[in-house]
DNA sequence: GATGAATGAGTTTTCATTCAT
DNA sequence: CATGAATGAAAACTCATTCAT
């Protein structure tokens, strides 16, 4: 029923989020993203207001997502390696989802000075800018917990946070689904990288710190 | 000396890749790259066939670097360990050393499907395939010994390998020099980087691995 | 020899003038004025930077044409009303012999607020701001000075000002060059609109003005 | 009543007059004059078949506005320079009163050649060019009896009258209200230009004729 | 009457590339 | 070697208009 508008500004959302992984954020053009839907390009206007707009779209859909996966995942009540290792994992179960838009995310986080910007469109990359921020603040706090209990090594927590985060995007650069029952799958490689993750931060009981 | 040329190939190359990472890969236009060092986009397509040639002789430019410097840190006659900590500790000095070109490696890597392109451009491609992948069985050598020795947990190759590639590149995503001296700052991050790269693959003593 | 390029952007320029002139300046397209010259959209755009650009340098060259024609004119050692009628007479001659420019610049000297315009648009159009005031206090000063003398009733200067130009260029809505030799027919519409103006702004003999 | 549809007609006709001035009339889509309404685009197209023929009827009530006013002030029994300068100052007290419609009115006289229309817009054309024919008929009469008495200079009588026109409607490409009193301003202007115009037609009595 | 979605044709603009000089 | 003009194809975006509800 009401259902229906929602939907289809969502299909687009889907359509866009594929052509901008699959072609690159430049190369995709509205057009291959309208053909993709069977729809013209207006329709895509219809709903978005520019290219750019539809990108940070789908961008803090993708972060939106991440967020509401990771929130079920905390539980600060546990000691920070158990909290660290299922948020972890679970940050890589959630981002393998919905692959393609975080694909995108990433592909365009990169890049800082745009060109010239409307303010809708400034607006919309600061939300992105402090969702992400935001996202981020979650795992610094338990890797601040973990230093202060001593079971984290003395890590500089800027550098560690950030290359922790992208250790943890990692799939989005080499994972393609095999064969395999992919639920499966997708659970082995988020336990090798929390795995990894987690022993990367951990304080080892031989050597003292370091 | 038949130095003149050279320099100005390269004095294109080094306006390229920081366009190419400044404004993104597509948004980059030659007609930038030309304002950039001052001269008409005749200059460029005198010393590069396209757009497409440039880019993937940037790239190509960012892996050989890489490629030197690693083979400098090589030993495989150390323990494990060591060369692995050497390996990754001089992978990020190298990489900070040559930012923009890295960034811009890092920022086509990721996309598959080229459009058309000429045979010429797909050779250049299939040139960097094979590098890529020649630079990442040095570490991915490392990391099998390091297996066998046991001093490294039994991990998933393939997973791993990546994974820990993509952590030692991860200043691409953030690093930002800050006033402190640069080398000093360089080596700071450097070791932070390897010691949590390495830390992620070591056994622990006390768990009888994973 | 060197003119050749100077040509190829004046004739656009003529092509621009006409075009906006028969079709408004908003309904005439670059591919219309393109095709007016038998080239492509791409030369256009070889030459000027949009079409607000072009747009204003061709109100530019409407203003410098009637500034030069003006210049000629004026001789202010003459007794006002003598001057004035100098100078309207040919301000009429001048706007006749390149009616489209002048026309086009009427047409968008009323519109005030655009929308979003470059920096650089912007400053063409504070330059035509600036030409335009320029031009308009020689014709401010002839009649302070006929005011003072006595010759010219005591107007509102402001008012009667941009009201006497405006009759002035009162033939960009009406003329139509019949079949007649037109600078016979340029010199007699000349002289009935220089007359008309100055009348206006003599004082009567027997009235005391008022 | 049936008030409630013809305000809502009349609102868009307002909203229509104002976005056609301030913004050009190509330049303001229907989306603006909806906007501006606080409506859609449909409530629009339920009262007007098109944009064309909401263009023309914001002029036709320009001129039907103008008419009215001038049948007013017409007195053909008056002196012909008593007659001519009360028609004079009701031109333009009308005008500034309804300023954005004759702006628009203006904007758009001036352009000859339509594209395509339809019937019914090639009629609402016309209709427009007979009233505004009509209109200036009175003045044309007017003129010519004060030229029979010799009250008026021999002037030609078809420049003369198109020319007073544009002088006459002035205001249009400068007026903007000031903070004092509107009724006195426009009358202090309206004065001031029916003199103007009313001492460029009279005979002076000193040079016989010229 | 009024709305919101959708269309399709057109418009401005960009840009890699070619070529004569 | 290098320039500047020119092209042609494609891209982003706009908007009058239609239509189902």
């Amino acid at each position: 029923m009401a259902r229906k508008s929602a939907n289809s500004r969502d299909e687009i959302l889907d359509a866009a989020a594929e052509c901008f992984m699959e072609m690159g954020i430049e190369a995709a053009s509205i057009s291959d993203i309208a053909r993709r839907l069977g729809a013209t390009k207006g329709r895509v206007y219809h709903h978005f207001a520019s290219k750019g707009a539809l990108l940070s779209d789908v961008r803090i859909h993708a972060i939106d997502t991440m967020s509401a996966a990771l929130e079920e995942a905390i539980d600060f009540d546990l000691p920070p390696e158990q909290n660290f290792y299922n948020m972890a994992h679970r940050h890589v179960t959630a981002l393998l989802k919905t692959l393609p838009y975080h694909k995108v995310d990433l592909q365009k986080s990169n890049l800082s000075g745009e060109k010239s910007t409307t303010p809708y469109e400034r607006e919309l990359l600061e939300q992105i800018r402090v969702k992400r921020t935001e996202y981020g603040e979650a795992f610094r706090k338990v890797i601040a917990q973990g230093i202060e209990t001593g079971v984290f090594r003395k890590v500089q927590v800027s550098v560690t946070l950030h290359s922790v985060l992208v250790l943890l995007n990692a799939p989005v650069f080499w994972y393609q689904s095999r064969g395999e029952d992919p639920a499966a799958e997708q659970n082995r490689i988020a336990d090798e990288l929390a795995t990894l993750a987690l022993n990367a931060l951990l304080a080892r009981p031989d050597s003292a710190t370091s």
